[in-house]
DNA sequence: AATATGCACAACCGCCGGGTT
DNA sequence: GAACCCGGCGGTTGTGCATAT
């Protein structure tokens, strides 16, 4: 038995707020405020809407002085440089952000930066990576693909990512989520990581790349390999603080607020002392990671365009 | 002009953690 | 301490517009 929904479904509507919503939400938070229970909220402003659908909208679109449109390249900067560091923790990178909400960085970082990001280290002419297979193909894999095909995208990535292989925690492959339905995990052209060979270890696990390139425990059983996102991005999070440092930490590229940097070292601080040491793991945004690392330890910013 | 494809963004979904009972 | 509720979060999907064919 799962959890009960929040909301009453079929008396919620869903979809595109209309402008006649959207003033009713403001209005009766200008006046009220959110009375503290969005659950609630709904029935209060007359809304047929999910509660959390209200606290989006308002969070996202309607609460005053949130800044839309063109992202500056400082504000580029910023969130390349604390992706690199503590991942997708959209809502922190966002209080960096003033203006900026959590939903806007990550649709930005999705659909430009990363792509940008990853652009600049593709040579031009190869931006559309083949898809390719090796010879261990899957059970479930439709297609075999030729071998010469990987090795060709293998050097490809590891042109750019400086990475010899790579294995995929296994949260990128959720029970729900099959291979053969939904092989659009695989299918991005932005990285050849889509084209590894990849096998399964266990039933919740592929690997990518050689059985060597498992490096995530000392005995190499790869017990890191998480379930949860908050092991997988604040492990990769704090291992990058551990192994880099607050003072190697690229944020000290940027010109950054102090205040800012504070309220990140504050935070960082806490972290660490709550996760301690994590050993190191290799998803799909690792490369962008090491990426942003090494084109921002060389003397032009990667943000140059 | 019609259709296909790509892209950007808004919104939804489901999980998790913290607080309360 | 267990059960429940709610807010918050990150990942994913849906939709509409723009551009290419």
């Amino acid at each position: 038995m799962g959890r009960a929904p929040c909301c009453d479904k079929a008396n919620v509507k869903k979809g595109p707020w209309s402008p006649e919503e959207d003033s009713k939400l403001k209005e009766y938070i200008e006046k009220y405020g959110t009375g503290g229970n969005w659950i609630a909220f709904p029935q209060k402003a007359g809304l047929k809407r999910c509660g959390k659908s209200c606290r989006l909208r308002w969070l996202n679109y309607l609460r005053p002085n949130i800044k839309h449109g063109e992202f500056s390249d400082e504000e580029d900067r910023t969130i390349c440089t604390l992706f690199a560091n503590i991942g997708s923790r959209w809502s922190i990178i966002a209080a960096q952000l003033p203006g900026r909400t959590d939903n806007d960085i990550k649709n930005y970082w999705n659909t430009k930066l990363k792509k940008k990001l990853m652009g600049m280290h593709l040579p031009p002419q190869r931006k559309l990576a083949p898809f390719a297979s090796s010879s261990q193909i899957p059970p479930f894999q439709s297609q075999p693909l030729s071998s010469s095909l990987y090795e060709e995208c293998s050097s490809y990535y590891k042109s750019f990512s400086g990475l010899e292989a790579i294995s995929f925690p296994s949260n990128y492959l959720s029970s729900s989520t099959s291979l053969a339905t939904n092989p659009s995990i695989f299918q991005t052209h932005e990285s050849c990581v889509s084209s590894m060979p990849y096998y399964p270890v266990n039933e919740n696990v592929l690997m990518f790349g050689s059985e060597g390139s498992c490096r995530s425990s000392d005995d190499g059983s790869c017990t890191q390999i998480s379930y949860g996102r908050d092991i997988k991005q604040e492990g990769m999070a704090f291992q990058s603080y551990v192994s880099n440092g607050l003072e190697e930490n690229p944020m000290s590229m940027l010109n950054y607020d102090s205040n800012r940097v504070e309220n990140l070292k504050q935070w960082a601080e806490k972290a660490n002392a709550y996760f301690g040491e994590i050993p190191l793991q290799y998803d799909l945004d690792h490369d962008v990671k090491q990426l942003i690392r090494s084109s921002n330890s060389g003397s032009n910013s990667f943000l140059q365009y």
